[in-house]
DNA sequence: CGCTTCATTGACACACATCAATGACAGTGG
DNA sequence: CCACTGTCATTGATGTGTGTCAATGAAGCG
């Protein structure tokens, strides 16, 4: 991800909980990478209801497609007290015209985000808890199909998944007490 | 959209009603346009369970991703009898390579679709049916912010946004009882 | 040491999935 | 032209799995 964005000069930016990004109507200004905190990516509805699209953590880009329409298209406001780096429109456009290996770059990743974010749909599918947790596991085992790493809260993985993190505790002890998982120390492995 | 298409030369496959085009784990062989009928893609959970991704109508494109992974990840079948070209994916590669214009064409293509799994997956965190479906609603609102066209079978629908289809034929009752929709001929009105 | 966040377990209610029955409708073939 | 068949839409009844609330303990942190 760095090397796409080697070539571009961010403006970083920093936010109060609460302040905002950028909002619906407002004209494209570019991408951004959160750098600390959270940002929330909201759309309204003309009759005032609230729709959640997405919740950018550290390390995450939002607003890509920004680069090849006109206005953003939702609000994008700091949950917490964040920093994000802004990579302008035209530079971000003009990296992409003139460097082959950014622009296949950027389109493989593109490619890999909606495969990515296929995947995670069709586990949104998967009703029972219990399944849902384990397709979770096998898709994200590493290079030995057994061992999964767990980088952060569990919470954090109950809300990418979709379930409530009671659930996703009860579920956990559960294929624990079933031999079909191990739990250390930030560690789940398979059996 | 003609203007990637352009430098390619597509192989014309003629599908019945349907037929598969491609399943999960076939080698890519590209990506595909259709010119006539309707593909849907999905997606079987190991348990069985289908996922709806994507419903393609004339002039649509879809497995574009597939152009950077060596197998495709979900099933395309015809819903009805169909036409489709298949874009080479080496020829299309290299287009992307050269064309300035079918490059960008297809990463802005690509971007689009991350926003719009992004709001999928957002909607998934609904729990509420009837929040949900009036968040599907208003996400598909036409120009004029108030209607919605139907295209096909509303358990199509119910798939798409992950509810029973019979969920869903109760909550639009219900939407249509408390006066917040309109039903008419394939389409859905908001008041 | 408080204070906060996370993890864990228990109890409970409710919303959704599921099964079932019926009607509407289009397509098909005799 | 009319039974026949299948799909879709609709509504009712019912069970269960998940969300939610609550209480407790553990761990990090100023």
């Amino acid at each position: 991800m760095a090397s796409i964005l080697a070539g571009l000069k961010p403006v970083i930016r920093e936010l109060a909980a609460g302040e905002t990004l950028f909002a619906s109507g407002d004209a494209t200004r570019g991408f951004f990478l959160v750098r600390r905190g959270q940002i929330r990516l909201a759309r309204f509805s003309a009759s005032g209801c609230e729709t959640l699209l997405f919740v950018a953590g550290p390390g995450e880009r939002f607003a890509e497609a920004s680069l090849f329409v006109e206005t953003y298209h939702c609000d994008a406001r700091a949950v917490a007290e964040s920093s994000v780096a802004c990579f302008p429109k035209s530079a971000a456009l003009a990296l992409l015209e003139g460097d082959a290996t950014a622009r296949l770059e950027l389109t493989a990743d593109l490619a890999r985000q909606v495969m990515e974010l296929r995947s995670a749909l069709t586990l949104r599918d998967v009703r029972s808890a219990r399944e849902r947790v384990l397709g979770y596991l096998v898709a994200r085992t590493g290079v030995d199909g057994r061992t999964i790493t767990i980088g952060g809260p569990l919470k954090d993985i109950a809300a990418m998944i979709g379930l409530a993190p009671e659930v996703l505790y009860r579920t956990l002890a559960l294929l624990e007490s079933e031999r079909i998982i191990r739990r250390g120390n930030g560690i789940i492995e398979l059996t």
